[in-house]
Formats: C-alpha cells, structure tokens, sequence
DNA sequence: TTTTCTTACCGAAACGTTTGCGCAAGATAT
DNA sequence: ATATCTTGCGCAAACGTTTCGGTAAGAAAA
C-alpha cells in the first residue's frame, strides 16, 4: 500500500493541499507546518506519484534521446556527456534503443518534455513526421542532420573537417590522397581541399560508399595494385577505417609506414588502436554543453528563437600520420 | 491541444468510458461501434495519456534498463537484444545513463513496471536500497551479480568459462598461463584449470588489478623480461586487452607469434581487431532471451517462483591463439 | 476601535483514464 | 403472451496530485 499526501496530511492533521505545498516548497505554509510535513513524510518513506503529478500539471523535467546505433562508441559518449550536462541542471535523461517511430511513441507515453534527435541517415522521415503531427514540435531539438525552419538545430561543420584534413596532410606533404565514404558534405570538404591546395587528383581517389555496405578488397583493388597510388586516406567513419586496417593487415600493409590514415569522429577508442588513429570531428562536450543551452534557454528567454548553430571540428593528431616533407626530393625525383 | 478519448466521445456520440473500452480491446462494445471509433481515434491521432493510465491501474508495460558503463560495447549489444526481444512481446525499453541510485529515482517517477539491474561492481548497495525501500521489489531482474533471496536472478558462469579458456589453451600445448584480473571467480577458474590440467605455477602468473586501475608496464615487467615467462595470456576484459596489447605494441611484442592471448567477454569488435581476438564469455542472445522470459512469465505462470539461473559461456575461436603441439618437442629442449 | 491588508490554511475542482454497476433493449425460453 | 437471459451502452466514482478561490485569524493602518 503506497503512502499518499493525503495519508501524510492525516498524520500531520493538516489537509491534502497543505501538504503539497509544503513538499514542493510552494508559497502559503507557515515554516513549523512545512518541517514538521517533511519529517512525516520522510519518516513513511513517501514516494510521490508521477503519474498524478503528470496529470495535473504538463512537466516532467525530462529529455529524450533518440539516437543513431552506436558504432564505434561516438554516440555513446555523446549521450553521456548530455546526460551528465543535464543531471546538472536538474534534468533527466532516457534513452531509447528502439529506432525513431517506436521510440518516438514509447516517449511520448512516457512524458518527456523534450526530445533530442541525432538525424541519421535514414531518419528524415521521421522528423517529418514528428513536424506533420506537431508531436514534441518546439521541444525538439535535431542534432546532426535535417535542418528545418521553426525547428532547434544544431549541426556539425564536417565539410571543414575534412578539409582541415586535407590540409594538415597536404601539410606534411601529402599530394596524392583518398576519401572513402559517402557522398556528403565531407565529399566536398574534400574535392575543396584537392582543389585549393592544388592536390593531385584521380577519378580512383574518391570510394564511394553506399549507406550499410563496407569497404569490400574488390572497390580497392585498382586503388592498391594500380599506378598513381595515394599516400594517405581519409576515411568517413570509424566503421569502414576498422574495414580497411582488416584490407590492409591482409595484404601486410602498414600504418603509417605504407600509408596515412586520418579517420572521421573522435572517440576515446581511436587512442587505444594499435596505431593510434589521427581523427577529426566534432567536440563531444561542445556539442553537449550546446544541446543543453538550448534545451534550457527556451524556457528562459521571452520569445521563441530558433537555435540553428554549427559545431566545428577539431584534428587530433596521433600516429596514423606520416610526414612526408623529408622526403619531398624522393617523391619528385 | 491534446485529442483526449472524450473527444472521441463526442465525434463518436458515445460515452468516453465506450471509447476505453473499444480501444484496449476490452468486452462490452459491439463489432461496429468498435470500429468506428478506432477509425477516429486514429483519424484524429489519439495518444493515450499515460499518466492518467497509470493512475488507475498500474501497469505500463515497461522495463527500464540500468546499465554499467558501456566498456567495449557489451553492454550496448546486450541493451539492444534486449530491446528487440521485448519489442516482440509487447514491451518498450528504456534505458537510463545515470548512475543507479539517480536512474532509479528516473524510471520510478517515469513509470516504468520492471527493471533489469546488471549489478556492475561496487552497484550492490543500490541493489539493497531496492530491497529495503521494496522499491521495485518483484518487479526487479538482477544480472551478472548480487544474487539474492526473492529476487530474480540471471548469471552469468565466468568460472566454467575461464576454465573452459585454460582447458583450450592447455589443448594447444600451452603450459604457462598468466591471468590478468581481479580476484573474482574468473580467478577460481583459472587456478582450477591450472590444477586439473596440471600446468606449471609461478606466483607472477597472477596480474591482479583492481577496479578502476590499469595494466601498468610496472605490473607487467617482471614477468615479460624474467625467467618463466608465459606462453598465453587469459585477459579479464576487453579494457584490460587493449591495455595489454599497447603495451606490446610498445615492446614490439606480437600476438599471436609471441604471446598467445584469450579475452574474456565476447563482443563484435573484437573480431575486427588487428589480430582477430579469441575470446570467451557468455552468449548475448541467450542472456537477452532468458532475460525477456523471466520477465513475461512471471505474469504467466500462477505462483510467483523466483528464477534463479546461470548462463553458460562460449568459446569463440579466432586468430590470436598459437597452437604449440608441433613445437612440444622445442619447448620440452 | 474599526477598516484594510496579509498570511495560512481548507475545500472543491480538475487532469484523462479505467472499472463496477445499473439499465434499457433485444433475443431466447416458457 | 409473459418471464428470463444476454448484450451494449451510459453514469459515477476512483486513482493522487496541483491549483484556484475562499475564508478565517492576525497584523498593520486608519
């Protein structure tokens, strides 16, 4: 049997309300009553009834996130990092690991005030359809992908990070270089790149990658065994870098002896490997501490703006990256 | 504003109590005005308000997850078979990233009727305040430890299984095991293993580390660089391995030409290493459907009996074990 | 002292469901 | 034909909380 307010009003012999108020530090109870409330109600260990709560006024103080599969842990820490970024400003947090349709629904039932949407590939339809039926519309914050008018967005700047990869390898001398991913914004960065610091190119120098398909030895073929091999690659994401190291162990490649690798998104892992990887990507605690300005700010500030900023991208320089600036004369030769 | 079954009433001309009872199936509505108001609870979008569901009769039909940090993606693997099995029998999933004591405040207040504890180290008094408070007592399924009296229980045998990773390795020829972990019932295993199969004993073939240290060159040097040194390594996590194989890196150590090497906990990744990882632990899917089983039979069955089971571990066999059976003879000189 | 203002509390209503009970109307049995 | 059973639906109450309006009692002002 569930102890109420009203079971705690009865042993304090005030009335229901009385003891509402003072359990929620509301205003219109004299400070003996409200100590004397508390006390009782700690002393029968009282829980209070979210759903009743929920019924009458409309918060929950809560965000949901929904979120892209988490390959390579990126997401993951990501998640952490809003999490804890919320439990300091008095939010909760839940996840869902259904896809968007079905988490959708499952928070919706659940009262979370808020949602924040990863939009990976795939999911627009399902940001439009939260737009079309108005369902957390203004409470939504979309993260990633699917910029939208009226709609809280924060994206990250990956044209720039590839670029700033470019150049960093065009940098230590890199002339001849690879993407492998898909058609995107970092595709762009990356033909920038080749063009604004007069890179060799090769029709071969861009593998594209179908969305679910993986970095097969039959797409890299000509690549390796042709002329005009490239010194280095970037590679869209940890998954088809994890596919090529698999390639290149196979056929005794080395990294960075043989080549030079910078891989896209930054997460704790890509120290770990067995050559810690040069990456690029976006700043997880950028990215949360801005989420959450956002999320919190609306409520703050008197008119409804939109939020539609970029994150940029940050190069983290480990040992996946060979200098070939000594070696200019050779190269040339 | 939001479309409540009175709405539907009202486009319907029946009462709102017909509608309740249309929607959730139940007995009392006619064929026809069943379907009639299905069609403009959906022509409308209906979402049913759970709080005020819950407030009546208590149940939502949902599990929430509290989960240990996600350390090389078991877990997160773990989560999602969860999620999916539940998603077949009608369950939503939510999971929390806080730590226990905030996520279970979290999914108290978020109506949530189950919860699935894995009790990571150092999470048992969290495990107690359940019980004490009687919080979601029943409704609770503990996993990986904290075994108790009245409380469903899934576990997972990591004795039999790093047993079962010495029987291997001593089938390979392997005589010189060295265990890198904490004292737990991995260790009982492992000794267990060195006494049935008779393999040679040194003091140094046990690397303890303790919860939240790291394997250090320290810990390791005495027992790379002196006499009786190992053949094979059994590495308590997947944590632990990447720690062990920079340090190879480092010392240009390679696996599996030098050092044999099998991890405990079997995830995807590890397949994908540099050097395919052998590894052992228990199966994710059997964890994930026994789980789901206990958590709907318990609805099922008549009598509330608490289930209390173990889960076997597997051995997955890859590529950084080296057979020593051809060089008995060398090894013997 | 009387009047006005403030404070501290209570009662009633509301949030959106489900459930138990009662009551018509039609179907079946007598 | 009347009596009984069944079906389909409406009415009212309940779940536990917050909020709104009201009303005493006491404090400050006249």
């Amino acid at each position: 049997m569930k102890v109420t307010i009203k079971d705690i009003a009865r042993e304090a012999g005030v009335s229901h309300p009385t003891v509402s108020k003072a359990l929620n530090g509301a205003p219109g109870v004299s400070e003996d009553i409200r100590k004397k409330i508390v006390a009782i109600a700690s002393r029968m260990n009282y829980v209070p009834n979210l759903a009743a709560k929920r019924l009458v006024d409309r918060k929950t103080n809560s965000i949901g996130l929904i979120w892209p599969k988490i390959e390579g842990l990126f997401f993951y820490h990501l998640g952490l990092q809003i999490q804890k970024e919320a439990a300091n400003r008095g939010l909760d947090v839940i996840m869902s690991l259904a896809e968007p349709p079905e988490a959708l629904r499952i928070f919706n039932e659940h009262f979370v005030d808020q949602i924040v949407f990863w939009c990976a590939p795939g999911w627009q339809p399902s940001v439009d359809f939260i737009k079309q039926r108005e369902l957390f519309h203004g409470n939504m914050l979309l993260m990633g992908g699917g910029r939208m008018e009226q709609t809280h967005y924060i994206g990250v700047d990956r044209k720039s990070a590839v670029y700033e990869a470019v150049r960093y390898l065009a940098d230590q001398g890199h002339r001849k270089l690879t993407f492998i991913g898909n058609r995107s914004d970092k595709l762009t960065g990356f033909t920038q790149g080749l063009l604004e610091f007069r890179l060799d190119y090769h029709e071969r120098y861009f593998v594209p990658i179908e969305p679910g398909e993986a970095v097969t030895e039959d797409s890299m073929k000509e690549l390796l065994d042709g002329d005009n091999r490239p010194t280095a690659f970037i590679v869209d994401s940890q998954t088809y870098a994890f596919e090529l190291l698999k390639l290149f162990r196979k056929r005794k490649i080395r990294i960075p002896h043989d080549y030079s690798l910078v891989v896209y998104d930054d997460i704790p892992e890509m120290e770990r490997m067995d050559v810690p990887l040069t990456t690029v990507g976006p700043s997880i605690d950028r990215l949360a501490s801005s989420a959450l300005d956002i999320l919190t700010d609306r409520d703050g500030r008197g008119e409804k703006k939109w939020a539609d900023i970029e994150i940029g991208c940050e190069l983290h320089l480990r040992k996946s990256v060979k200098t070939l600036r000594d070696e200019l004369g050779v190269e040339n030769a």
